[in-house]
DNA sequence: CTTGTCATGTAGCGTTCACTACATGTGGCG
DNA sequence: CGCCACATGTAGTGAACGCTACATGACAAG
């Protein structure tokens, strides 16, 4: 009588739950997706549900955390200590931008338009993820830029957002694009005009 | 009989109504107000509240129009046809930075805000206000910057978007000011590189 | 086969949503 | 005063919300 044999029947695959989920939510944002909305999807009644997922919110935050693992960008590549900012915080928000318009229907960022839930329970679970994402912009910069990390550092946190807003409401890829690069284009004319690093 | 002696007994002031409703939208948003928040600050009836303002829709948008002539950036003036773009758009930035910031409670632009409303006909709604505001950035960039209007337009655009979503979500305004000055800086260097425009 | 455990579906919980039919009572007007 | 138009409050509409009590039925264990 080992544990573990005990979950026989899945019955319905709760990851994939999740995965319909996080698209829904992603698409539509927490509020805009209701519980109807979420059962019809994946085919279960609402019993099922709160078995498997305990409740919205909850289903929301693993939808997150499942958003985070396979679509995050990857910041310990883009923001390698090493890298100079001047080409690190450009390739970063070009990254962002792509992704943000890539898909037609699953548009922006999932954690950032999460932040403007109106249930508050929902909003702070995405801005607890979101401030991950912001510290490692934050703790780069402290290493990489120190004199301004601060203020380079929300200077990118607030492209970003405008970037992901910008791209639910419709902006097309390749302006989206054009933008991050303009922006990061910006970053660097200032950045090597401070400190022109090694050569030339 | 002329008309106009008939509407005797306002009873209660429709136009205090709107900046009452105003404030509720901008503060939470378009769906988070519910039509008893609206009537219970209003201290009126849900009768009342349809005859004299049609749906919580109609509402919204009058007090969107409140809003964009009271508190909207004076355009006309920061965009004036024979500014310097280099000084133009760094002061509309920090204009809209020191608004958005401003109220600790008021917080972001309630138009840009309004186009990520869940309910469709809002959304529109804003989406039309908010393109007036576009369309005069890029028409002034058509005349005093032509060779990237619509790709400075863009760039305009996001930050402006991304200050507003910041703003909602609490950064404080020392914060946005120093954002919108660095956008503004980066746009000037960059204006001034390409143009130094008159003498040196 | 019987029993126990569990996820399931049926049905409905209480609440809130935007919105409205209807009766009331006040005011201007003749 | 009598009339009537009209904004008002009472009360409630049907629908949707997130969520759950309960009975059903399938499986593994004995």
């Amino acid at each position: 009588m080992n544990a573990k044999t005990r979950q026989r029947r899945p019955a319905f695959d709760r990851e994939a739950g999740v995965a319909i989920a996080q698209a829904l939510f992603h698409e539509r944002g927490y509020d805009a997706v209701s519980l109807a909305d979420l059962t019809n999807a994946m085919d279960i009644k609402p019993p099922s549900f709160y078995a498997a997922y305990g409740s919205k919110a909850e289903l929301f935050e693993r939808a997150m955390l499942r958003y985070a693992q396979e679509n995050a960008l990857p910041l310990d590549e883009l923001l390698a200590p090493d890298r100079p900012p001047a080409e690190a915080l450009p390739a970063l928000l070009l990254a962002a931008a792509k992704q943000y318009g890539r898909d037609s229907v699953l548009r922006g960022c999932m954690i950032t338009e999460g932040m403007r839930a109106d249930d508050p329970a929902a909003r702070r679970m995405a801005e607890s993820l979101a401030s991950g994402g912001l510290q490692a912009i934050r703790a780069y910069l402290d290493q990489a830029h120190p004199q301004d990390a601060e203020s380079l550092a929300d200077y990118v946190s607030v492209t970003l957002r405008g970037l992901s807003a910008s791209a639910c409401n419709g902006m097309p890829h390749e302006r989206l694009t054009q933008v991050a690069r303009t922006a990061g284009r910006f970053i660097a004319h200032e950045l090597e005009a401070d400190e022109p690093t090694t050569a030339s």
